[in-house]
DNA sequence: CTACTAACGTA
DNA sequence: CGTACGTTAGTAGG
């Protein structure tokens, strides 16, 4: 064990350590679902954990090599020549690794043209002057040369990189037979074939022992080399260069200019966040909390800059808080607590002043003023809040901010959950939290009002970092449509038990009819639902042939059992599929049926952070993925009615509305002239494409160009629209080069834009909502190639959820403020569905239409079309 | 009980 | 080897 008196320095060969660790690794267990291997990462920190926790360091650094150029190979080109280049999974995961050691604050050391061991070497001789003890962790043989009282090296053993072998001066004299500064003088003479250095034939490590204790260094030997007899002799004569070659070449540097000294490199505490971050996207699970124990998450708290004193509230009556609010110049934040979905509590903040109340009997009326008033407001997710006060009669206007809904603007692809998340990002500070696990808490958590005080300086700090077009987005967008959902939220839409339930039963006897008869097939009993028994049934029992392999085993899914049937038909796979139909749709009727409410309506929630793009998310139902492809599946939607009170429901949808935007964005004369001549979409593009008439276009063609139509959308290639269409993947090609001649400029948009978020780093919408892409710059293919397609697609698919969003908005708006009682229910993307009051329809309709066309001014129309039913499913025709 | 996967519904 | 989501049942781990 090293001298606890003295500080600790371990340096590490990133490189050497990482690329035995992508060996020893099986890579099927460290794949992500994005492809991105981790292995080498994971094994590298993996081994480091272990190591921090063993050896305590007070100060670490890691060091990389830069390329496979270095002052080596300028002196000898042929200098690792034979080593072969590392493979491409390897070397992708290399950056990523820096960013996780970036994460946990431990400095990576690089250098051009100088090798990783050279830093190494450096930074040991260093540490050694000035008082350290050093650990050197390297994978290379050279290291053993910097080993002396005060430099210990670790060297993987053969077991593998979790086995460290330490070698101080004794081990390395009992193991070599020389003392650690002669190591290189062996190595010279032996050679090194891993680095194409060849050295003495016929000499290995036990003559060259036996001739440096003779001679006692290398020098003396060179100069007396006649002495030495036999074939040895000669050869050693002969190749007297290629030792002095080798000698040269595997001395370390211990003079590189470095930045930083051992001095700089203290143990820092860890960005707990970031390291979340980058775990979560890596998919290590298991490594975070081992990360956190080894080198002390509770670092992060004691940080000084994270002790901050949080004022005191003051405790008040509602009327008090009330007028101490409306005596604020400023913004004031505000934190309502709920139970049920009603107030219990509020509390109220200016950065130096924090009032808190019980919600009251009189609240209501006390506070009713000033939050219905245009006064400024800042909340942290205040859509819960808004509807708990929609449901005292209280409507809150003057919604300044919202500190959760700027969070996932700034970083919509990392969306920081919690008010807590944004604390520790934006001011490195802890959120007071009272420990759940005790029934009476040691630590307070956060009151009303010092959470309302937190969130305050968090929308400070981050309307320092958000971009003007990214704040206009903000309040001109997403602030007004949080309002607009918290109305449609509390509003719910009908849905019939009554009609869930006599499909359900329906479903619920046709899948056990169905179930029945496929295990008479296959001659026993199984569970249909378990992929696992499936897969026995299908590629045992029945002998067909394996499908698409999946993580866990072969593919049993509708498209792979589709291919199955056409090449191997067979009764049981039709009945199978008929029997997941069946009961897929009988789930959907049944969560949908729990989800009915005492008031005889479903209430979802909108997620206004649930996506990268701009998109809302619908959960607890999710009423975004009501089935309507099939016929029968569309029953689902005629239980969705006109509630009571009610005359009619109205749907209203954009047609291709991301094919418009196309259109606009990438101004293709020919698309605009598409959507300007009334029509057709797909039949225009088909008599382009195919160089028909319009009447001529046949439903082959039309599916054709329109597969292509939505595919260029989402990034599709040849592979990917041949498979889609079923067609070869030579005629896919053909198809995109005929389709491109005509409309070329949409291909030249999808570049550019492509090419420009590579430059800026993210993707912009036509009302500038923003979307950062890290990984367009990654060298690792996979991920590059997703983010490529994924950022070809923001703008289109962020750009459409703007307009539909705005007009939401302005629907709801203009209902309110023409005092109508209809009332919008129900976003589906491109979909609205509104509740229409007797009397109200054409007033409505007309609200609709304009506000839906007028969201944003395109070179094309945006069409609308509107339907008018006493269900769902009756008002999309 | 939690966390994950395969499968599948929507735009 | 086509984007963006949420939910479910089955399964494996604790």
């Amino acid at each position: 064990m090293t001298d606890s008196a003295k500080p600790t320095l371990m340096v590490v060969d990133g490189h050497s350590l990482a690329y035995r660790a992508f060996f020893a690794l099986p890579v099927d267990n460290f794949t992500t679902k994005d492809n991105q291997h981790t292995n080498g990462i994971y094994g590298f920190l993996s081994m480091l954990v272990n190591l921090i926790k063993a050896e305590q360091p007070t100060h670490l650094a890691i060091a990389f090599d830069t390329s496979r150029h270095s002052f080596r190979t300028e002196e000898y080109s042929e200098y690792k020549a034979t080593r072969s280049e590392s493979p491409q999974e390897f070397k992708g995961q290399i950056p990523l690794l820096q960013d996780c050691l970036a994460a946990m604050s431990i400095p990576v050391l690089t250098k051009e043209g100088i090798e990783a061991d050279d830093i190494l070497a450096t930074l040991a001789s260093q540490g050694a002057e000035q008082g350290f003890d050093v650990l050197v962790v390297s994978g290379d043989r050279d290291t053993i040369q910097l080993v002396n009282d005060d430099v210990t090296l670790l060297y993987p053993s053969v077991q593998g990189v979790s086995q460290l072998k330490r070698y101080d001066p004794t081990t390395v004299q009992e193991r070599y037979g020389v003392r650690p500064e002669q190591y290189p003088d062996i190595a010279a003479l032996v050679g090194e074939t891993s680095d194409n250095l060849p050295g003495v034939p016929k000499v290995g490590e036990k003559t060259a022992v036996k001739w440096l204790t003779q001679f006692g260094s290398l020098d003396e030997l060179i100069a007396r080399a006649d002495e030495i007899k036999g074939v040895v002799g000669g050869n050693l004569r002969d190749h007297i260069d290629d030792v002095r070659r080798n000698r040269k070449l595997n001395r370390l540097l211990t003079d590189v200019e470095l930045p930083v000294g051992p001095s700089d490199l203290a143990v820092a505490p860890i960005d707990a966040q970031a390291v979340r971050d980058i775990f979560a996207r890596l998919e290590f699970r298991t490594l975070l909390p081992r990360v956190f124990e080894a080198v002390g998450a509770g670092e992060v708290a004691d940080d000084p800059a994270s002790v901050v004193v949080v004022p005191a509230p003051v405790e008040t009556s509602p009327a008090e808080l009330a007028a101490w609010a409306v005596a604020q110049h400023g913004d004031v934040s505000l934190r309502i607590m709920t139970q049920g979905g009603s107030p219990t509590r509020i509390g109220a903040a200016t950065l130096t002043d924090l009032r808190e109340s019980d919600w009251t009997e009189s609240a209501a009326e006390a506070l009713r003023e000033w939050i219905e008033s245009d006064a400024p407001k800042v909340l942290h997710d205040a859509k819960p809040q808004v509807k708990a006060l929609i449901r005292q009669g209280i409507r809150l206007r003057g919604l300044a901010y919202d500190t959760s809904l700027a969070g996932w603007l700034l970083r919509p692809s990392f969306p920081d959950k919690t008010l807590s998340d944004l604390v520790e990002r934006y001011l490195g500070e802890k959120l007071p939290e009272a420990d759940p696990s005790q029934l009476v808490p040691e630590t307070e958590g956060a009151t009303p009002s010092q959470e309302a005080w937190f969130a305050l300086r968090v929308a400070d700090a981050l309307r320092e970092d958000i971009p003007e077009s990214v704040a206009a987005v903000l309040v001109d967008i997403e602030l007004p449509t949080l309002l607009t959902l918290a109305d449609m939220e509390v509003a719910g839409v009908a849905v019939s038990h009554e009609v869930l339930s006599t499909f359900s039963g329906e479903l619920a006897a046709r899948a056990e009819g169905l179930a029945q008869e496929a295990f008479s097939v296959v001659g026993r009993e199984f569970n249909l639902g378990s992929p696992k028994q499936l897969q026995e049934v299908l590629f045992e029992d029945l002998q067909l042939p394996k499908t698409r392999k999946t993580k866990t085993g072969y593919s049993t899914d509708a498209a792979v059992l589709a291919d199955l049937q056409e090449s191997n038909p067979h009764p049981f796979l039709s009945l199978l599929l008929q029997h997941r139909e069946a009961t897929k749709l009988r789930q959907i009727i049944e969560s949908l049926d729990t989800a009915i409410g005492d008031d005889h309506r479903v209430h979802t929630t909108y997620v206004q952070t649930g996506s990268q793009t701009g998109r809302l998310s619908s959960t607890d139902p999710n009423l975004q993925n009501i089935p309507v492809r099939t016929e029968e599946s569309r029953r689902i939607r005629s239980a969705f009615e006109v509630g009571e009170g009610y005359d009619a429901l109205l749907t209203a949808d954009y047609s291709q509305i991301e094919m418009r935007i196309m259109a606009h964005l990438s101004g293709d004369e020919g698309l605009i002239e598409a959507f300007n001549s009334g029509e057709d979409l797909h039949r225009f593009v088909g008599a382009r494409v195919f160089g028909v008439e319009p009447s001529e276009v046949s439903p082959a063609m039309r599916t054709k160009v329109k597969a292509m139509s939505y595919g260029l959308v989402y990034g599709l290639s040849a592979f990917g629209l041949s498979k889609q269409l079923r067609i070869e993947q030579s005629e896919a090609k053909q198809l995109m080069v005929e389709y491109f001649a005509r409309f070329g400029a949409v291909r030249d948009y999808l570049r550019a834009s492509v090419m420009k978020a590579k430059e800026v780093g993210y993707t912009e919408t036509i009302f500038g909502r923003r979307r950062p892409f890290p990984d367009l710059a990654s060298p690792n293919r996979v991920l590059r190639e997703n983010a490529e397609r994924a950022a070809l697609n923001a703008p289109i698919q962020g750009s459409a959820a703007d307009i539909m969003k705005i007009a939401l908005l302005h629907i709801h708006d203009d209902l309110r403020s023409q005092q109508l009682s209809s009332r919008v229910l129900l976003q589906i993307h491109d979909e609205l569905v509104v509740e229409v009051a007797p009397g109200e329809w054409d007033a409505t309709e007309q609200i609709v239409r304009a506000r839906m066309g007028d969201a944003a001014q395109l070179s094309v129309p945006l069409d609308v079309q509107v339907g008018r039913g006493r269900d769902w499913n009756e008002a999309a025709h």
